[in-house]
DNA sequence: CTTTCTGCAAAAATTTTGCACGGAC
DNA sequence: GTCCGTGCAAAATTTTTGCAGAAAG
């Protein structure tokens, strides 16, 4: 897919700006990034390695989202009690709308967004530099289905 | 603080209820959530409760605070790279400002909450169950620290 | 050839669990 | 007296770090 190609190009463009070294496993661990539409953790990131790279060091990984995470190119989504996963195909913040159903996952516009930040930095005087927000709720579909 | 109180007694309620025991650790520890407005972690819990009971376990704080969250009576608030906090003011979601800085935590009262689940609702046709909405930024403290 | 990167293993940090004793009811 | 809860220690997870050798540029 076209979209996977350009966060590839995009995250090593990145490195090589940076003077990181391309590493086999390093451009590895940016191709699953790139084509994972699943949020994958760092365990799911070094067992899909394993094909290719058997006896790659999850320490390798752990640097390796670490490093790419510190030049913006991968999302990093904490959830309580389990390890973290990552984006890398949309690695700047946004909402998601997910189906507790279905799972189904949808990236809305929201206008009221820039509205509420702007109530934030009104209210608490914060300077609001990233966020995280994710609705969860039914789908349509979902909510005809069992109506 | 009357809202302490009535948190106090809310969870204790919820305790009964269910048939818990009322051991001196598990009120303690529910005096601490309901009085801790800083989202404490189990350490922040388990520190906090040596005043009382010196050599009281973290385990013990672990089981209660998972005990306390199976009945609905805390808020779990999970972020990467961070032992998880808990919420025992606020047991329901509401959104959080985190400062990544002194990672003090506040919650706001956003006017433009309601109006951005209503947005969500018209476009996706989604109905919101509940939510995470949580925006990281600079506090004015630290702002003016390092200005 | 220099510097960074990797693998390994150990250490940290966080959370869970088994078991025997003790305390709430 | 009966269970449930606690303390302790060990285990299980998740993530970080030190170091020596390997490899990218």
């Amino acid at each position: 897919m076209q979209e996977s190609r350009d966060r590839y190009k995009a995250m090593v463009d990145k490195l090589k700006e940076h003077n990181h070294k391309l590493t086999p496993q390093r451009l590895a661990i940016i191709r699953i990034l790139s084509e994972s539409k699943e949020h994958p953790s760092v365990e799911d990131i070094s067992r899909r390695l394993q094909r290719d790279f058997p006896g790659v060091s999850e320490a390798t990984v752990y640097r390796n989202v670490l490093l790419i995470k510190s030049l913006g190119e991968v999302l990093e989504i904490g959830f309580a009690g389990e390890s973290t996963h990552y984006d890398g195909r949309k690695p700047h913040p946004h909402p998601h709308i997910v189906c507790i159903k279905c799972r189904k996952i949808i990236d809305p516009d929201l206008q009221s967004l820039k509205e509420m930040v702007e109530e934030i930095t009104e209210e608490s005087g914060f300077e609001v530099v990233t966020y995280r927000l994710d609705f969860f709720g039914i789908c349509p579909g979902c909510r005809t289905m069992n109506a």
